[in-house]
DNA sequence: GACGGTCTCCTACAGTTGTAATAGATTCCG
DNA sequence: CGGAATCTATTACAACTGTAGGAGACCGTC
């Protein structure tokens, strides 16, 4: 599987609704963010525009409109970003960086067990 | 404590190098930097003024050179930074990013025993 | 068949980032 | 004192981002 393009913030916006509602056309993207953003419609089309240049995003044509999917999945994307967060602030070591969170950031009695059971479940797969 | 400004991969370095070996002038950041990357002097040397700019690094002049140090803790700059990457990737919530990495990660068995050491610490204050 | 609405494509423009070269000030050495 | 070395400050420039406006193609309606 091929890696995915750096996505910006504002087009993680995008990528989020594609990757809810698969094939969107553009004004169907505009409508999805309306409300939760105010960007003009232009700025949308430009944005879908770079994640296809990009590879972000696939279209096929309908006459003149487009319909938009993802062309990388989310958990690929996720894991990128993820990678470099972590390669920069904690000098790529997962295990740091997750202690720091647990340790600095709040979390509730049910969060904390989930987290245990997960990595009970994870010590017997290493 | 105010806000850590944005501060960009490049920067990123020139700020561990500060963090680590507290005022330095900037041939010394050269000297950090030298072998680590191939930065040019001037290179360094503006990304230094930059994040004088920005704010994240102050300076005493001592004759014509100056001495820099970071005006923001690296604890600042990890926390904003770990902030909106999660509310970008985990819509805001720390948990799920959590459980995310550590089903998807690779992990030791030590670092597992260590995060749940710290999990049990945590769940006492919670 | 002309008119308005709708799409995508091209263009724009300022701010940030990565990566420097150059200019001007100052200091040190002979 | 005069030239060389060294600093910071200014300027450069391309790519990427955020945020659009306008042009040209196309489609449906009167």
């Amino acid at each position: 599987m091929k890696l995915p393009p750096r996505i910006s913030a504002a087009e993680w916006e995008i990528m989020e609704v594609l990757w809810q509602r698969a094939p969107l056309t553009a004004s169907e993207v505009v409508q999805a963010l309306a409300g939760h953003t105010d960007w003009k419609d232009q700025t949308i089309r430009t944005m879908l525009g770079r994640l296809v240049r990009k590879q972000a995003v696939a279209y096929r044509a309908d006459g003149k409109t487009y319909h938009y999917r993802p062309a990388v999945t989310r958990a690929q994307c996720v894991h990128t970003a993820g990678q470099s967060f972590v390669a920069r602030m904690f000098d790529g070591a997962t295990a740091a960086m997750l202690i720091h969170f647990v340790k600095n950031q709040p979390l509730t009695v049910s969060e904390i067990a989930e987290l245990q059971a997960v990595l009970r479940e994870k010590k017997k797969g290493v």
